[in-house]
Order: structure tokens, then C-alpha cells, then sequence
DNA sequence: TCTTTCAACTGGTATAGACATCTAAATCCA
DNA sequence: TGGATTTAGATGTCTATACCAGTTGAAAGA
């Protein structure tokens, strides 16, 4: 279990054991792991060994501590992922839904005055502008619009659209989206929308507006969608500043 | 600077103190702080204690490590506040409005087998409810009704309420709410919902359901909010996982 | 039977020292 | 001069030990 010859830190190998027992959920949630003695004991490793260990883990979410009673193994946290940026695909999947597209349109245009500003590029630049119908389990689920500045991903075609367009940025262009801002409100669908998405006219709608930025703080693209409501919930956690 | 017979913890001093230095732009980002080695020898403290200190303000994000090289000073944080929980108040506050509100019904209630397992309780146990139409500007801005547990806070009145929940909460009873999960969807405002909101039948409005936790990962309050689509829109800010 | 006390746990804080690994600057040598 | 080597100093890992402070349940006492 624990190699003291291993390059790998022991505190790590001690890490990663404890994290696999929660994740296979042999350690379940509430319930108290060997308390740090005990660890140093049975792998005759310090007891501060095993803290930095626990530290970590504590640190990471998997473990709660109260002085005095123990450490013990916290709540899954399903939503984790949910944290990061998921693009459409990843969240259906998530969901345990099979996504697909319908692409309705494919062009590129010179940006508007206010796609300009919010991708802080120049008036009349030109843009890809993708729309498509995103489907889970083959029913219609949002219409999408997703416009990308033309300088940042030359040579985008359909086909590379349908493929798969993040895998395609990150790998191939070697782009790396590391923040996003989503603006989120509810509407009644439009009459695109109302034909797109095969809902009533009346029918509320879950708009999202999401601007993705590279890491040098570039904005990168804006995605808009609208969700059909009866379908789709939205799900978002967050964590309080530590002050 | 450091003082060893303060009851505070010394890693905890040297902590706020570097803190402070970073705050208020004395170190600027990317600048080398003191080795580990500096800090104990000249406030005579432990290399442990010191690195104990560090650690904790590179978990925060306010400094990184380079192997070999030094600390450093992180670049300040601006989606901080975005990414921490924000009540109705503060939330309004930021968007340069006045909140205020108008109590609906406050009572305590058996909590219903739905509500039980939201809140991680037995069904019939005793949740204070509280409705409240939510304004900003003095205008209708949201319903929202809150169910916390009553065991958790004992002794809630009508003066509490109208005063600062979270901060009697927090001060009073010296909880932390350290995490919370939100489900966002968008609907057609009900009965009630168009009677209080004041909008036509019909209308659009964004549900929000929150649900928070204390540090040991308890569930401590139910809050659910339905916002008048025309004047709000949640905004939201992510990172991706830095893996 | 009920209450109090206390011992045996738990995690929290702190020390002093050892060796490893990485980095960058100084030094040496061809 | 230019490249290799040494070296000083940085963080990283790990040990062994000590005492503090909160929790709990069993033993002792009323």
C-alpha cells in the first residue's frame, strides 16, 4: 500500500489510497477514517506525514474535520465538474443523456457593433457564426449560436463542427479556455425558437449567454442558447470565499 | 509582529500579517517574499510553522510556490466575489440597487417529505418558513421563500428577520455557510407569483432553488426565488478546473 | 438512579533537525 | 570566450517528539 522506496512522496501514495477508498465509496460519506495514529502506526510513517495527507484531501473536499471526534469522509460532491466550463455535450452526457446536433447554419460575417464589443475586437471583423439545434436523446433541447472571431480559429468547416469544436481548439489550435461568463435569464420563446425547438408558442425559454476568455484574457467566443424549460434546470454550485 | 504567548496561533499571525502586506500592495504580485528560512530565523519560529503559515495562503490564492526559487506574490483575485454566496441583499447591492423586503408569512411548519430530504432531516420535523417578496428600488424584484431547519436556529423572530438573517446567523450563532448548489430554471409565474410580483399572467420568471451548507457539509437552509424576468439576470462567473 | 469526574481518545499547534531536489549564480577550465 | 562544474540557497519531504484543547464514555461518587 505504502512504498517508502518510491520516488512518489508517501503523504501522495497515502492520498491517492484514502481518495480511492471514498471514490469506490467503500468509505462512505459521514464516516469516520483511522484517525491520524492510527495511519502512523500501521504504516510506521509520522503522524505528520499522515496530516499533510489529510491536509489535503481536507483541502480538496473530501474530508471534514472536528477536533476532538475525528475525520471523517464528506458528501460526494457530484457537482465538481459542474464548476468547470462544460460545454454542451459534456453537460448532457453528465446527465446521462446522449447529445447530438442538427446544424442549421454556418457562415461567417462581419461582427456587430455589440458582438464586437463583447469579443473586443473591431466593427465589421469578420466572425464564424454557428447555429445549430443541440439535441438530448434526439429531442430537441436548445437552439444555439456560437460566434468565434475568424482570426482566432482559421479553417474552421463543418465537418470539424460536427466532430467535435473544443476538441479541435484545445488540441489542434492549442487553445486553452480558462474562464467564462454566463448570463442567465428567462424568456418566452421567440418564434425561431418556438419552431427549432417543437415547443408552444408561450412557452418559456432558459436563455444562457456565455463568454469564454483564453488565459491571456482574450474573449474568445459567445455562445448563446435557449433552453427549452421543461426540459432543461440548470445546476451551478459555488464555494464562499474564504475571507 | 509575532507574538508567542498570544493565544492566536503563530502560523495564524504571520498569516494575516503577510496577508495584509499583499492587500495592501506593500508586496506586489510576482515579487519574491522572504524564504522560509528568513521568517523563522528572525522571529525565532519553527521552519514548519512558517511553511504552515505559506501553505495556507497558497490554498487562498494569495501566493505561489517555485521549487527551487521562492514564493511569490499572486496576481489579486477580481471574481472573488462573484464566485462567493451572495444573499438577495448583497446581490442587489452590487447591482447598485436598494433592497428591501415585505414579510408574507412567517411560521414554523412540519417539514414535508420533499423538503426533509433537501435539508437532510426526518419528514415532520420543524423548519421555520419564511415568504418574502424581495424588492429592489421598491419594486417587486422576486418571491422567495426560506425553510431552515429549527433546531439550528432556535429563537428566530419576526425582528431577525427584517433586520439581517445571515448576519444574526453568522454573528449570533457563529455558523459559516461554506457551500451552497443552485438550480436555475425558467418558468411561467403562477398565481401567487403574478399577485405578489406584479406582473401579467403568463410572464416569464427564472426559479432559483438554493441550497446551503455549514462547514461539516449539513444542510442548513432551502431558499427558493421566483425573479421577475424582465428586471434580472444572473450573472455568474466560472474557472475551469486547473488540472 | 443520577451526576460528576476523569482517563483515553481525537485533531491542533509547534519544535528541531535531516536529507532531497531544484535553481541560479559563481567559479573553473579548456 | 564559452561551456561544464561547483555551490549556496530555495522549496519539498519526512521524522520524532511534545504539549494543548475538545469529545466521549466509563468509572466513581452522591
Amino acid at each position: 500500500m505504502i512504498d517508502k522506496q518510491s520516488p512518489i512522496p508517501i503523504y501522495h501514495q497515502l492520498e491517492e489510497y484514502i481518495k480511492q477508498l471514498i471514490e469506490s465509496g467503500i468509505l462512505k460519506p459521514d464516516e469516520a477514517i483511522p484517525s491520524e495514529r492510527e495511519y502512523s502506526e500501521q504504516y510506521q510513517i509520522s503522524r505528520m506525514t499522515v496530516r499533510q495527507a489529510l491536509n489535503n484531501l481536507v483541502n480538496d473536499g473530501y474530508l471534514y474535520r472536528q477536533k476532538g471526534r475525528g475525520t471523517f469522509v464528506n458528501k460526494q460532491k457530484v457537482e465538481q465538474k459542474l464548476q468547470g466550463l462544460t460545454s454542451f455535450t459534456e453537460d448532457m452526457k453528465e446527465r446521462g443523456l446522449v447529445p447530438s446536433s442538427r446544424l442549421i447554419s454556418f457562415e461567417i460575417i462581419p461582427a456587430e457593433p455589440q458582438l464586437a464589443r463583447k469579443l473586443d475586437i473591431k466593427e465589421n471583423t469578420p466572425v464564424y457564426e454557428i447555429k445549430r439545434v443541440r439535441m438530448a436523446d434526439n429531442l430537441p433541447m436548445a437552439l444555439e449560436t456560437t460566434c468565434l472571431p475568424a482570426n482566432l480559429v482559421k479553417g474552421l468547416t463543418e465537418e470539424i463542427i460536427n466532430k467535435s469544436l473544443y476538441q479541435h481548439i484545445e488540441e489542434k489550435l492549442s487553445l486553452t479556455i480558462s474562464e467564462a461568463t454566463q448570463q442567465i435569464e428567462a424568456s418566452i420563446a421567440k418564434e425561431t425558437e418556438v419552431n427549432h425547438l417543437q415547443v408552444e408558442s408561450g412557452s418559456p425559454v432558459l436563455l444562457i449567454v456565455r463568454t469564454s476568455f483564453l488565459e491571456d484574457g482574450t474573449p474568445f467566443e459567445l455562445v448563446k442558447s435557449a433552453y427549452r424549460a421543461d426540459r432543461y434546470k440548470f445546476v451551478h454550485t459555488m464555494q464562499r470565499a474564504t475571507k
